[in-house]
DNA sequence: ATGCCTCTGTCACAGAGA
């Protein structure tokens, strides 16, 4: 069985519901992750998706932020925010103010969809905010871990790890997205838990995933690589392929992100060893 | 480069995004 897991930074559902659409006819993923869906629930576009044959599960709030997960299997024990599994944590609460994590079940894979902050700029009250809910996420990870489920942790990290994931790494590095402080809280979130599966397939610099509207960007393909889907050890070992859908920034009223896919052979291969119950 | 473009809310811009 395949089961192909996507993010997409939409930059408002509503305004690219006809892309969406498109998209998810033409690539019939069985997952699709939003981010900055920027609408309030009750005006969620729900029979849209369930005409494509897709349930959404959402979190969003009126103007800003917002995410939701569109699946065409069954979800399962749906999450809003980081404060389900961090009741008594100091920050979770608060955080969970701006509308950016909503994580289900599906086929037995925890889906954990996140649209971590910006930052804005190094010198802005936004940056100490993004580092804070890095260290959240964090927090949430490691509760996560002692579930024992398969994590696919997708969405808007608002982060180049590395030089390799930036147009302009000399220029770039060390700026808002490419900090050593943002890039050390993720990767301390990370961990030894989680890999970033793109990497797996493709070593070489010159991917993106997000180009600014405001520079030229998509016209010079100066981009960066700010959406990611990072993957516990056990579904790591069953991705068969991540591919950036790049051809999507071209079309017309595009968002400035493009959407990202993970295809996974999933579930595994039942071991023939006689453990089949269904006999 | 304090910009560039795009979106929302509300109705001429302000604020946010990245």
């Amino acid at each position: 069985m395949a089961l192909r897991i996507a993010t997409w930074n939409v930059n408002s559902v509503r305004t690219r519901l006809d892309q969406v659409g498109a998209w998810l006819r033409a690539e019939a993923p069985e997952v699709l992750c939003l981010q900055e869906t920027k609408v309030a629930d009750e005006l969620f576009p729900h029979a849209a998706f369930e005409a494509l044959g897709y349930q959404a599960v959402i979190s969003g709030q009126k103007a800003y932020n917002g995410v939701a997960i569109l699946s065409r299997l069954p979800i399962e024990d749906v999450q809003v925010g980081f404060a389900a599994l961090l009741p008594d944590d100091p920050g979770a609460e608060g955080l969970g103010e701006q509308k950016r994590v909503i994580s289900a079940s599906i086929e037995g894979v925890r889906v954990l969809n996140l649209y971590v902050p910006n930052g804005s700029a190094l010198t802005s009250e936004k940056y100490p905010y993004k580092l804070e809910w890095l260290a959240c996420l964090g927090r949430y990870l490691e509760a996560q871990e002692a579930e024992g489920e398969p994590l696919a942790m997708v969405g808007d990290f608002n982060i180049a790890l590395e030089s390799r994931d930036i147009h302009d790494p000399e220029r770039l590095s060390g700026g808002i997205m490419a900090s050593d402080p943002e890039r050390q809280a993720l990767t301390a979130a990370l961990g030894d838990r989680l890999g970033d599966v793109f990497r797996v397939f493709e070593p070489e610099s010159g991917h993106w995933s997000w180009w600014d509207y405001r520079t030229g960007a998509w016209d010079r393909d100066t981009g960066w690589r700010i959406d990611h889907i990072y993957l516990s050890e056990d579904l790591l070992a069953c991705a068969t392929g991540c591919v950036i859908h790049k051809r999507v920034r071209g079309n017309e009223q595009p968002s400035d992100h493009v959407p990202v896919v993970v295809h996974l052979a999933w579930p595994p291969e039942e071991a023939a060893d006689g453990d089949d119950d269904g006999w």
